[in-house]
DNA sequence: CGGAGGATTGAAGGCTATCAAAGTCCGTGG
DNA sequence: CCACGGACTTTGATAGCCTTCAATCCTCCG
């Protein structure tokens, strides 16, 4: 039932070219569990005893400072890795966006099995590396865009991501889908206040680039022109 | 001469952990070069065929938008591993900020031999974890900070960084040290503008927190204000 | 129907950017 | 030794973007 053999994500996330015995043996360290959104998985500055495999759903991961302003450092999606193996303890709360399900482990277990088995640290490496060039490629986008280049770029990010993480061939970035983030989530991401976000949401609208057919659904109107506005 | 058995940072690299005859077979593809302060050692968008090794000196990795702004988005100290491997191309350039030297290797024999080795493997990939908490703090300064607090974080940051990398026993953050940025380039490490750095650090000179012996140097007279200014 | 949370809209203000000019440092050459 | 030039930095004035504060409006559910 909860084992990995039928697990949606077997071949994309870090467990893919495990063979039968070493899957039987991560399956017996790690356990299912469902969080519903906004319920935290990991609390920011707990010891993060856990790390876990995202199996269906969105997480954020968010840091904040003490008078409570909040950013959105990551998020997680459908066979992305959570968490801090190897013994340092990383400041950051996750929290789920959407109802999710995810496959957690006890860190010291995972931290053991991990060094056992190259091929899984080597899987791990190339996600984090992967994870590190679109951090940093935010700290862009954080640093130096202005506010439209900023919901231009995060319409255009959330139309691949999303597109990519149900199991659907690829088509290319979706034209139309469901935003994981409230208004404010959004704000919290790209560095925004809730208001900022809200006008830039409608000058697209009123300018033809996008519909807002609900408040969570966008569609891309005039993908060319998002391009041009993402700077 | 150029061997591994020589290198300061020999056990506090990815290297430290190989035996003798691993580093005999890591010295053979590798190659020691020396860069001085401006020069490029990779460039944004060519296919980063070199990956890196610090020995001396400290490196900026940079991205850049279309229209010249310019966003730091990493620094490489002593011991750090520069470069991308594993098949993605990053889009960063690095230039030395300092006169550096590094060594190099082709990606190509680097991927052969890390795969190879997997304690190598796991060196790396814990020091990628530790880039990638850094630089998620770093996030949340760029999207959630003010200029002030900005500012005294980077020179808490940099009194901590500065002290590691030189090869004194730690005693702890610098109280007094010179950075390896011009104005404009911490202007780029944090988001904001010249001028605004600039007003910053007198701002800080004049409330009699820092000390700015020369255009490269700060000595930090109030630590705890700084603290309490970096929010 | 009515309430609550989230989202939108409006008005005003502040922080940082922009534009502009003066000042400082440092190496070069007279 | 001093004058000169250029790059970098500092300082000042102004403008503009985004935030802040506040009110209204949805929309979903009880």
């Amino acid at each position: 039932m909860s084992s990995c053999e039928t697990c949606v994500v077997r071949n994309r996330a870090i467990c893919d070219g495990l063979d039968a015995r070493e899957i039987t043996s991560l399956n017996a360290i790690g356990r299912r569990r469902s969080v519903s959104a906004g319920e935290p998985l990991i609390w920011e500055d707990d010891d993060s005893l856990l790390v876990a495999n995202v199996i269906e759903g969105v997480l954020k991961l968010t840091t904040s400072t003490e008078d409570g302003r909040e950013q959105i450092v990551g998020v997680a999606y459908p066979s992305d890795f959570i968490g801090r193996p190897f013994g340092q303890t990383s400041k950051a709360s996750v929290v789920a966006l959407t109802d999710a399900r995810v496959c957690v482990f006890a860190r010291n277990d995972f931290d053991r099995f991990a060094r056992e088995h190259p091929g899984l640290e080597h899987k791990l490496l190339e996600r984090t590396l992967a994870e590190l060039d679109r951090t940093r490629a935010w700290m862009m986008l954080l640093g130096r865009k202005t506010a439209p280049e900023k919901i231009a770029t995060f319409l255009l990010e959330m139309s691949e991501r999303l597109s990519e993480s149900d199991c659907t061939p690829k088509f290319g970035p979706a034209r139309r889908f469901q935003l994981p983030f409230s208004r404010q989530q959004v704000a919290d991401v790209l560095g925004l206040t809730i208001e900022t976000v809200s006008r830039q949401f409608t000058r697209l609208k009123n300018d033809g680039v996008i519909e807002l057919p609900s408040r969570r659904e966008v569609e891309i109107v005039d993908r060319p022109a998002l391009l041009a506005l993402a700077g």
